[in-house]
RNA sequence: UGUCGGGUCGUCUAAUGGCAGGACAGCGGCCUUUGGAGCCGCGAGUAGAGGUUCGAAUCCUCUCCCGACAGCCA
């Protein structure tokens, strides 16, 4: 009996080569993000397909890389940053952690070796002349005057462009391929430019630093590499993966590319991703609109929610945008199954119950998850006095509406029928106390609880309840494709206004008070949160939304408000 | 008309010459002590034109559309 596995084009290469003994059964993969930046949900997809297929196959290994080839944008608190998203989303990352850095004395030496062979030389053109004399799209280049140098010449000018002797983008080393290349990555591409600044983990030991495209082969080829997993931009590159690695006669891994993942009303390019954060658009990486890895954990998404997301949308070379309802969808999923129900008034208004005794307490038993039986029940202090939703009263009623108004009944959650007799307001006119009377036949799971009332709220006992602070989110753009942007515009004019709404006064049952930083929680009837690591300034505990829930009610509403012509 | 790559429901993805299926979204209904969840149902697709074949999303030809590349970024 065997279950069809979820496959796709990489994985059936890697089942392929597994069954050829291509690497000889070895499958060594590897994820090697740039620190320049903190890694987003784009990044989840790309971490899933190389650990995922890694752990597939008996013996399969993955490393993560730090491609950390450019001193002057990388820096330690991105490598931090990047290590622990890996290991919130990937779990256990067996500590195969590199630098590509750590290999720059042997790249140096490979350099030199490609020298020797006459297929590599040092050029003097700066880089207007190159750009210049590389030709366009449709025309080819033309050959720089320094190309046909001696091996001699190549080498002294090397050496002391390693030492210093040279000037910032004065000199650089270039392969000496086809000026007239059909494609442009191969009319003799630059390996080596001249960067007197400090790197992250080399401090100062060097002064010339490799290109992408000239190290990262090298990188897989020295850690045994046999499937080098990119995105789509990389395809053009691939000659030129092949021909360094060839010319070189050295362990030659093989690159694939595939699509990167694209969000519906998300920016997921590092560039913008980093202008939000240093022109204070958000508060941090971290702020929970961000689509980093770092902001969904705060904001309460799941790991398991955000693979299940990856593993929905597959892998191909198809350009491709996925709908954000899916990510809400999974954590949903996720949430619903596993999440600590509460009860929080997030826009409290008072009720008093003028038949229940003055100064009486008493413990109702709530379940704690109706889809998880045994996550038991906990008990929730009632009394004379409680909080209820703003939302969960009308004076004047809208139809279909089935919660409280006056002369009306609803059901208290877990607790008792309520009937609003009497509706007091300040002199605004704002309701600022409802009386109500109990039924006390009615105690939830009581002998007389299964009399019929169309609705059940949540409420919050006054005498009990925890002050905090709620934050709603929203999507950050209002925009599907927020680079969408007029003329001239950048695409923060498609920025959402309203993408944070700060709640303060919030209700909460006893039982949150004590939760610690991540703790996550459905708030009944209203949706998920997460505790978030930061506290108000007088000790109240944060909590972020997650996602609301489902809300056929809103929908309900939105249709009677179509319906119903402008006055 | 430089090179490379890609076009299947609104979105993502299966079908690898043999009934175009699934998921998300949408819509309708049932149920409900969360207007949540759950259950049932509906609509919706092979870019176009030719060809090969008993049979084509799949193979061939042409056309159209989309993306990437002219950093000493990755």
């Amino acid at each position: 009996m065997s279950v069809p596995e979820k496959t796709d084009f990489i994985r059936d290469i890697v089942a392929e080569d597994l069954r050829t003994n291509k690497y000889g059964g070895r499958i060594h993969t590897r994820f090697p993000p740039e620190p320049n930046g903190y890694l987003h949900i784009g990044h989840a997809k790309s971490i899933n397909l190389n650990y995922g297929i890694a752990r597939e196959h008996a013996g399969g290994i993955c490393n993560l890389r730090f491609d950390d080839t450019n001193p002057e944008k990388e820096e330690q608190e991105y490598v931090d940053s990047i290590i622990a998203d890996v290991r919130w989303i990937a779990g256990t990352i067996d500590e195969r952690i590199y630098y590509a850095s750590d290999y720059f004395e042997q790249m140096y030496e490979w350099a030199v070796a490609l020298v020797q062979k006459g297929k590599a030389y040092v050029c003097d053109l700066n880089a207007d002349e190159i750009r210049e004399s590389r030709g366009t799209l449709t025309e080819p280049g033309t050959d720089s005057p320094y190309r046909n140098r001696s091996v001699e010449e190549n080498l002294n000018l090397l050496t002391r462009m390693r030492k210093g002797e040279f000037p910032d983008g004065s000199r650089t080393l270039r392969a000496k391929i086809d000026m007239a290349s059909p494609n442009i990555n191969l009319r003799d591409p630059i390996m080596y430019r001249i960067v007197h600044e400090d790197h992250h983990r080399q401090g100062s030991a060097w002064c010339i630093y490799p290109t992408y495209d000239w190290a990262h082969g090298l990188e897989d080829s020295i850690e045994g590499i046999t499937h080098s997993i990119c995105t789509l931009e990389f395809e053009n590159h691939r000659p030129l993966y092949d021909w360094f690695l060839d010319a070189l006669e050295i362990y030659h891994p093989q690159q694939i590319e595939f699509a990167r993942f694209n969000l519906s009303y998300t920016i997921l390019s590092k560039r913008r991703l980093r202008q939000l954060v240093q022109e204070g658009h958000v508060s941090g990486w971290d702020d929970p609109r961000m689509p980093t890895i770092a902001a969904y954990r705060r904001r309460g998404y799941t790991p398991e929610s955000i693979r299940t997301v990856c593993e929905k949308i597959g892998v191909s070379k198809k350009d491709s945008i996925i709908d954000v309802s899916l990510l809400e969808w999974s954590i949903r999923e996720d949430l619903n199954k596993h999440a600590q129900r509460a009860m929080a008034v997030l826009n409290p208004v008072k009720v008093v119950l003028t038949n229940y005794p003055e100064g009486q307490t008493e413990e109702l038993p709530a379940m704690n998850n109706p889809e998880d039986e045994s996550a038991g029940t906990r008990n929730v202090p009632f009394g004379r006095e409680l909080y209820i939703d703003r939302d969960d009263f009308r004076e004047v009623p809208p139809p279909k509406y089935h919660r409280l108004s006056p002369g009306k009944e609803v059901r208290l959650r877990a607790a008792y029928i309520i009937r609003c007799d009497q509706v007091i307001k300040d002199a605004s006119g704002e309701v600022i106390e409802l009386r109500c009377t109990y039924d006390p036949e009615t105690r939830s799971g009581g002998p007389a609880a299964n009399r019929k009332v169309k609705g059940t709220i949540h409420w919050v006992s006054a005498q009990h309840a925890v002050d905090a602070e709620v934050r709603l989110y929203d999507r950050l753009f209002l925009k599907e494709d927020p680079n969408e942007a007029p003329e001239g515009k950048s695409f923060l004019v498609n920025l959402n206004p309203d993408s944070l709404q700060v709640l303060t006064g919030c209700k909460l049952e006893p039982m949150l008070g004590s939760a610690a930083p991540g703790d996550r929680f459905q708030f009944e009837r209203v949706g998920y949160f997460c505790v978030d690591t930061a506290r108000t300034a007088s000790g109240a505990p944060i909590f972020n939304r997650t996602v609301t829930l489902k809300d056929a009610w809103a929908k309900i509403e939105q249709r009677g408000r179509e319906l119903t012509p402008a006055p």
